[in-house]
RNA sequence: CGGGACGUGGCGCAGUCUGGUAGCGCACAGCGUUCGGGACGCUGGGGCCGUGGGUUCGAAUCCCACCGUCCCGACCA
């Protein structure tokens, strides 16, 4: 048996068609289907797992950083998005909007929330009056809606799930360190449960927010080489609360408008789990966000029900006892080799088969996804053994990825490297800029190439396009 | 929203050029033999050919419009 032989047959490859690898994964894997209505997709129960432990896991720690779940109307009064200028004209290209309440036609159109800041602002201006009532920390799981005209499963779908914390402190300081406090929660969480690698920094004028003075992101870079921005954290200074009319009184007996913050996080992981771990067999997901962790595979043959099928359930039952999300394949309409096959395309970390010659030694048979190595270990060391796996694979996902992004990420000072590299290798580009947006148009246009972030770290040296002064650290790449 | 390609059982496709009432592989159901990397045999069910008009004795096939999907651009999580 060859290396070829092993890969799930039904998948286009990677590599001969990228988008249609990532489309046939979804619907294969059975995370999502398409929709009857354009740019509409339903979330399978096995696509849901996954966000639900996204969910679980994001909650927590939105929670143990002080904030607290409530949650607003999905529709939004028209005048209400008009308030912030830029905030309207950032989204009204986009805004699905309710027009008629049965037969008769409001007096005001409704907006279906692309994001909620408008909402909350008037909320908030009720609810704070006194520096007492600051900060005010809350978070909403929501769905939103983006009348997008060109969409993909999970990357960018008309309605999407998402989670939007919204914040307003009494100084600009403080809800400048909630701002970065956040992006470092999504960074953590995105490296350690998706075992994907980062980089992370400040959007350019031209990307960042509809409304915000400035935004955070993070953003990663997907197997065939595009990156995709998997949070934001948006700075959003007074811009809202002057328009909002969101005033405190502050320590010292003054009207003072407060500082606001929004962050938040979509669906779209899922999808960047697909395209960073994903091969030609399928899916891989991480352990820790893998809805089920370990597949049990009983080996069939003759009276297998009888003489097998008893000691898979007796392992299931102790793997699950000590906490593995685990499940058992006991259909007889399948041979083991098929049900090989599609657990590894659902991505399946671990498989464990058992059959007549492991229970006359009392062993078990592991094979992690990942690498496809095999190992047998007897069953009074499967639990350790298993977890050792599990820990394994998700470090070892992890590293793939930081080194990935590393061999793909390319240093340069020239332009003319800059497009060479854009036009082969992909990746990102990491130069210096001016500042200047005209650069960065001209870049796009050039090479699609856009700003993904500005780093933190400053240099100095002159800018990639126009050879000025320049001392802003980038990163370029195409984006999704 | 512009440029291109494509819509035929669940999936992948042939048939369209040259009009004559739909076929293949996989999947699905039943029975039997199998089962340590996608088993095999036999039997069976399922499609008014994306939608709506038009041409014609007759349309999957020709004409028009619309809808959808994918790719390439402009816009975005």
């Amino acid at each position: 048996m060859n290396d070829k032989s092993r890969f799930v047959q039904k998948i286009t490859p990677k590599s001969t068609d990228f988008s249609k690898w990532y489309v046939e994964i979804i619907r294969k894997a059975e995370l999502a289907d398409y929709a009857p209505m354009k740019g509409m997709m339903v979330i399978r129960p096995y696509g849901y797992a996954v966000w639900e432990h996204i969910k679980n896991h994001l909650d927590k720690k939105i929670k143990e950083t002080g904030h607290k779940n409530a949650y607003f109307p999905l529709f939004i009064p028209e005048s209400f998005l008009q308030k912030e200028t830029e905030h309207l004209e950032g989204f009204s290209p986009e805004v699905a909007w309710v027009t008629h309440g049965g037969e008769d036609e409001l007096e005001e159109r409704l907006a279906v929330r692309p994001t909620s800041e408008a909402i909350i602002g008037h909320m908030y201006s009720k609810w704070i009056n006194s520096y007492r009532d600051l900060p005010v920390l809350i978070n909403q799981w929501a769905n939103i809606v983006r009348w997008e005209k060109v969409t993909r499963p999970f990357l960018r779908t008309a309605e999407f799930l998402w989670q939007e914390g919204h914040t307003a402190h009494e100084t600009s300081q403080e809800a400048e360190e909630e701002t970065q406090k956040m992006l470092s929660v999504y960074k953590e969480f995105i490296e350690n449960e998706l075992a994907i690698s980062l980089i992370s920094g400040l959007k350019s004028e031209r990307e960042k927010f509809a409304g915000a003075s400035a935004t955070y992101c993070v953003e990663a870079l997907m197997s065939d080489k595009k990156a995709l921005q998997m949070g934001t954290s948006h700075f959003l200074g007074q811009h809202f609360s002057k328009v909002f009319d969101v005033k405190f009184e502050d320590r010292n007996q003054e009207l003072q408008y407060v500082w606001q913050t929004s962050w938040g996080v979509t669906t779209r992981m899922v999808g960047a789990l697909v395209m960073v771990h994903g091969d030609d067999s399928g899916l891989c997901f991480p352990p820790r966000v893998a809805p089920v962790q370990v597949i049990i595979v009983p080996i069939s043959v003759g009276d297998w029900k009888k003489t097998v099928l008893p000691h898979a359930e007796k392992v299931k039952k102790k793997l699950e006892n000590k906490g593995f999300r685990v499940e058992l394949d006991d259909r007889e309409q399948f041979t083991p080799g098929w049900k090989f096959s599609e657990w590894e395309m659902k991505g399946v970390p671990l498989r464990l088969e058992i059959g007549p010659r492991d229970i006359e030694n009392n062993n078990v048979v592991l094979v992690r996804r990942d690498n496809r190595k095999k190992q047998v270990v007897s069953q009074d060391q499967m639990i350790e053994k298993g977890h050792e796996i599990l820990d394994d694979i998700q470090k070892s996902m992890l590293n793939a990825s930081l080194k990935f992004r590393e061999d793909n990420t390319h240093e340069v000072n020239h332009y003319s490297e800059f497009q060479a590299i854009m036009k082969s290798k992909m990746g990102f580009v990491k130069t210096l800029w001016c500042g200047n947006p005209d650069c960065e148009a001209h870049i796009k246009e050039d090479t699609k190439a856009t700003i993904r972030v500005i780093a933190s770290e400053k240099e100095k040296g002159s800018c990639v396009y126009c050879d000025k002064d320049a001392h802003l650290v980038v990163y370029f790449a195409r984006a999704y």
